[in-house]
DNA sequence: CTGGAACATTGATGCCCGTCAATCTGTTCC
DNA sequence: GGAACAGATTGACGGGCATCAATGTTCCAG
């Protein structure tokens, strides 16, 4: 499971090569789901900033294991960080990183 | 076929509703495509901010009809326009479209 | 240390979609 | 009209992935 960090070439920026254009479809593929996007909107309309996984599974309809998983990819695509507190895991959006998906879709 | 025209919530605007979160994440998976964004990146490249789909083939490296595929989905989708012009076909990306899915992305 | 709670992981299943070969449609030119 | 070309469409194949049930792991409470 690796961790993306510095991403991506902006597609207004002039002709993407395959490796780029790998790399930043890549990324908005993270993005293409909507149990993953509501997973996002969720905790970043949070009171605290951050929620606990426990109470995600239910507003977002799916199971458990289901919702672990998405956790897991956003977090791997930098989109969330993870914190273990006693058996609660605990997240938050990082929006520096949304800021930088948005800008692969900034004019040129 | 459906064209999309409005769209969408943005992702820290609130807790997304399913049916916002699937039509966004509709949105995104057109993104989520290499071959996709090469073409929307080449296409904003070009001098003349057109290009016939006859050039646009051999520089994505895929076949006649993957392309013709891709471009249909992009069109599809608002992010391209297509006018045919005798037997080409030329295509103009549509950057509003592009800032409407950037606008998704921006902080509540 | 034992039970239970919170998450993560594994395995299986079904669906979506990117790709190409073959074909069809429409246009130009002779 | 007929040949040749551009592009779209169809059908088939294969891989990727969202999903869940079952299981594993880690932590706290008593």
């Amino acid at each position: 499971m690796k961790t993306m960090t510095t991403c991506c070439e902006p597609v207004l920026g002039g002709a993407l090569s395959e490796a780029e254009a790998e790399d930043l479809a890549a990324a908005f593929k993270v993005l293409a789901d909507p149990a993953r996007l509501r997973l996002l909107s969720l905790i970043a309309a949070a009171d605290a900033e951050e929620m606990c996984a426990c109470d995600l599974i239910e507003p977002v309809g799916r199971s458990q294991p289901t919702v672990s998983h998405h956790l897991s990819v956003l977090t791997d695509a930098g989109l969330l960080t993870r914190e273990r507190r006693g058996k609660w895991a605990w997240y938050r959006v990082v929006p520096e990183r949304l800021a930088n998906l948005r800008d692969a879709l900034a004019p040129a």
